[in-house]
DNA sequence: GGTGCAACTATACACGTGTGCAGAAATGTG
DNA sequence: CACATTTCTGCACACGTGTATAGTTGCACC
């Protein structure tokens, strides 16, 4: 990400002399994928041990990445991204559906269970590490509260419904969604239909809270 | 928090043969608590930092801590017991005022910008390290929740509006409330009111959204 | 004063860590 | 073929870590 990432690499395939690389930054990525887990933290990553599990030296990880933070932002935009397309589809998949929240759960929460690491990064790490690890959650986050807010809206407009503060509650909703769901990452399986009805209503809540604060402000404004 | 913690060490004084103790367990966890910041998570602390910030020879820990772990959970008792002693004194202040939410989120944020460790270390680490350790926060954020059920219930009756899941919606405000707090513990200083005014914002939307769907579920077994 | 005992210190070991540096391996060009 | 160039490896260093072992200090009782 310093200057100009994709469109070097493929297109132009300068000559490039020297020696091939006999691995890609994605190969590392995926090897640090696979030693984050429920007790195994992005931020906690060793970068001898990541070598160690791509199959290469120590040193030759400063080739693909500066820092091992640069590692560490990697793989946040991996899950964000990757996040954001399996809810993303699952909302356009449920677009006349009116009931997106519960359909955007389920695959949340499916999601949750299954062990799919990405998901897990970007629900635990919010909060440690350093700034430039920080913020890249929270960059990722803010994606998804920009897509919840148009949804917000266009639902609000299609089911003639009021809207108090569209970032506002999408803010709400994705924090709210996250938090709960980082809590219960490492619940027994037979609690998540639980974990998936409580979610919901719980976003019910602030949805029928917008609704209501709009009315009452329209009605404060007509009086 | 093992047995009986508050009744054996000031009261019975047993005559204690041997040396006098140098140090006390709640000084090392002073030590521990001047460790701790916006960069440096509890469940990173080593015990050879946390004995050198006491003042103490690193394996004189293991005297009052078997583990490295029971140091950390030690705080974060200290953490949420401290933490709701603050708010809950908020919250009994202001308890006829109608605005009892406005009044916790402001002492909340307040407590957030002031460098109290003890809020940063709740706030921050609830997903992050061992079992016991995530099972502490998640001990004590539960008495949180527990405190502001009884909170709703009462104000739901004060006012005679309803209140549709009284621990659900609890739960929603605290954790609401927690994770928009952690992001914004490093935040600049002059955000603090926009953020304070977010926050009752946020929690406006869940309260109103209890109550009307309290009131939406009262109307359809009238109907 | 002597003895027992608990709290604490000193020293040492093995291990994992990041990183610097020299050299090998593999590719391209002349 | 030799050459340059780039990637990657091997080795070494200093450092911080947890913890085991042995030794020291100070208090309370006989």
């Amino acid at each position: 990400m310093s200057s100009t990432p994709s469109f070097a690499s493929p297109p132009v395939q300068v000559p490039a002399p020297g020696r091939k690389p006999v691995i890609a930054r994605e190969d590392i990525v995926a090897a640090a994928l696979k030693l984050v887990g429920p007790h195994r933290s992005v931020s906690s990553l060793s970068l001898r041990e990541v070598a160690r599990e791509a199959g290469i030296a120590p040193n030759s990880i400063y080739r693909h990445f500066h820092d091992m933070d640069e590692l560490a932002v990697a793989l946040i935009e991996l899950a964000g991204s990757s996040l954001r397309d399996i809810i993303g589809s699952a909302r356009s998949r449920a677009r006349t559906d009116a009931s997106v929240v519960r359909s955007s759960i389920e695959v949340f929460v499916a999601q949750l269970r299954s062990d799919d690491r990405l998901l897990h990064i970007l629900l635990r790490e919010g909060n440690v590490g350093s700034d430039a690890f920080k913020q890249a959650v929270e960059r990722q986050l803010t994606f998804f509260e920009q897509e919840l807010t148009l949804d917000l809206i266009r639902l609000a407009k299609a089911e003639r419904t009021g809207l108090y503060e569209p970032e506002l509650t999408a803010r709400a909703i994705t924090r709210l969604v996250f938090a709960i769901g980082a809590t219960a990452m490492d619940l027994p399986a037979n609690k998540q239909t639980e974990l998936t009805d409580q979610l919901i209503q719980m976003v019910r809540m602030i949805v029928a809270g917008t609704q209501t604060l709009a009315a009452m402000e329209r009605s404060q404004v007509a009086r």
